[in-house]
DNA sequence: TCAGGAGGTGGGAGCGCTCCCACTGGAAGC
DNA sequence: GCTTCCAGTGGGAGCGCTCCCACCTCCTGA
């Protein structure tokens, strides 16, 4: 299905064909007259070959060497090494990929509706979570906003041209596009937190509704009786979890949960959810919010409504970014350990890449109190 | 001299030399019975050999009609494409990469001490508009913290060996490790921001001098006499310029400028300068920071010192970020065009990588009127 | 003494693509 | 009638690496 609407056009090259040339080829003039071909200024890299023929070894014993395989002579293992260094030997990458069948990267793919999406410091954090993994397995990064439809296409591409050695995916929500191709692509994929109504055999996720609960206990904990919520997009997985934490935190209480505000995890999606949670229950004192993001708007709401945090309503958030330390007041919310997911995911992926058989793995949530609760 | 730092050990494989194997030969048992290999289950990816053969063409045919080169029959192309549809075949990345000598990807490299410089909203922006750009060029990015020793290492090997069709780098320092590495590298190179001391061949940067000297106008026109200046990093040359920017504003009016308050472009740093800065001169009355974070940080302890934002002390910031909204009050702040500034980086690089020869680009500013001042 | 390793070596066949080039046949030009 | 041209075609040589395998040389131990 997927496959059928794949253009041939868009999976190979589209027109351009003239960038298939041999760069310095084509307009370099033909070697006709006699003299020798001392040195051609614009060098080509070195490759393996030449080293070796420096070296005095053949290129299997050079490759070995360079690869610090078993099998080679102390004094030729020097020999190549010296070689490398005058010439400046680099490996080329390319080469290398095609013969090992790896290409030596990992892709991290960001679905959206839009490229805004990836503006939220959610992903910068996995990202630096995930780069500390993957330098350790050598592996480098490939970033996929799969969040427009020239996105989505080239992932598809990706995924099954097998493009990278894997690929993490983020941020999908319910009937994500990126689901089906997921599932037909020949190699490993590692989830970012569990998708809608999917159960992908490998995710790292966090305890979104265990963080939601403590986030609601807390306000209950402090009295409050009439706590809404403020609802990220319920088709992803995390905006169900953490409302499902909340109800079930004020159902385990003996309070009503309110029915859920549904906003998209953004600043202004926040503030209007607020706005019109106030204009519907004007008594509520207690919120919970299901990103920083939405408690920041949530407060500017407030504030702007003439209500004192957390006098009047306390408000917790969720992710503990940058933001909950500059709101004001400072936002008590429940901590996740982004970096710890990024990491997790890419360790998850290298250990499939090396064939072996990881376990999903769910990061566990903390509250940090500060003044807004 | 960056050369030799490099050990050999780092350029090539350490060690894990197991991992330059065939996948799937070592441990399938060697084909001894008689039986006709009628179809292997795992299946490999077809080859163009295969849809050459389907289609009862040529190699050469089918990967002229792949590319929509001329010289391919109408009949022939549809044959082909009949069979690539069969067969599901899809191009393999990296054999192409080998024979065009082109990978089809460009890097982002982003330096800095330590990985947390990629929690700056600011590159995810920059991420969001090169991803526009580079998605239209076909080329996939790779993204590189140089923000370890190991980081660093990686790039320093990516830069020599061609890992990418071009570069882009971010970020860069005095006296940055990447300089260097960057002159002698043979892959195109575009500067986002322009390295301190350093004129780049290419590069896109932003009127830092000129949005601070905007900045600083506003708040002197507003009747701000003691204005101070919360610097950046003044090993980078954004912080530079806008501490210059700022200087320049106020000798311009007849007022003197303060020293140096330096930051790091966190709000932290922004919090703990601004700490300084009152203690020194509990005058002041204006405030221009290096970045929308430092003026956040700025604002939380002018709270806490019980001054009030804009009556007591006027503050301005720099990015124009979410989190210049989110503030209380939201911030004064100059807008910058980070997307356009990551597009256009793009841009640039595929220009360079085509051959071209584009010109440096300095894009404007535009000072965006809030509460803060 | 000779079989049996084990370390060392290089040849060569890939990996899957692009693109040069030599060749074909039919249309156009004279 | 001939040459000239050009769209169309397929063979084959790369691109720069890895790794299988055959072989060679010592060094063991029986």
């Amino acid at each position: 299905m997927a496959e059928a609407e794949l253009e041939l056009k868009e999976l190979c090259g589209d027109g351009n064909w003239k960038r298939y040339q041999y760069p310095g080829v084509a307009n370099s003039p033909p070697v006709t007259d006699s003299r020798s071909m001392a040195e051609d200024p614009p060098r080509r890299q070195p490759t393996l070959d030449e080293v070796a023929e420096r070296a005095g070894v053949s290129r299997s014993v050079a490759s070995r060497a360079l690869n610090n395989a078993p099998h080679v002579s102390r004094a030729k293992r020097e020999a190549v090494e010296r070689a490398v260094r005058q010439l400046g030997y680099v490996p080329n990458p390319t080469a290398r990929a095609l013969a090992t069948q790896q290409t030596g990267a990992a892709a991290l793919v960001v679905s959206g509706e839009d490229p805004s999406i990836f503006a939220d410091p959610f992903f910068a954090q996995v990202i630096v979570g995930a780069t500390a993994a993957l330098e350790d397995a050598d592996l480098h990064l490939m970033l996929c906003l799969a969040a427009s439809d020239r996105g989505r296409k080239r992932v598809a591409e990706l995924l099954r041209s097998r493009g990278a050695d894997g690929v993490m995916l983020m941020a999908l929500r319910e009937d994500d596009p990126l689901l089906p191709l997921a599932e037909e692509t020949r190699m490993p994929v590692v989830f970012g937190g569990r998708p809608v109504g999917a159960a992908p055999r490998w995710y790292v996720d966090v305890d979104n509704a265990g963080g939601a609960r403590e986030a609601t206990e807390h306000l209950v904990a402090r009295g409050r009786t009439r706590v809404a919520a403020l609802c990220g997009r319920l088709d992803t997985e995390a905006g169900r979890a953490r409302y499902r934490g909340y109800r079930d935190a004020l159902l385990a209480a003996g309070l009503d949960p309110f029915p859920p505000q549904e906003g998209d995890f953004t600043e202004p999606s926040g503030a209007a959810a607020m706005a019109t949670l106030l204009a519907n229950h004007p008594d509520v004192d207690g919120v919970f919010a299901a990103n920083d993001n939405m408690a920041a708007g949530a407060l500017r709401t407030l504030r702007e409504a003439g209500r004192l945090v957390p006098d009047d309503v306390a408000v917790v958030g969720f992710d503990d970014l940058a933001v909950a330390q500059i709101a004001d007041p400072p936002l008590t919310t429940v901590h996740q350990p982004i970096q710890a997911l990024g990491r997790e995911m890419a360790r998850m992926l290298v250990s499939l890449v090396n064939g072996q058989e990881p376990t999903p793995l769910i990061l566990p949530t903390r509250l940090v109190v500060r003044a807004s609760a």
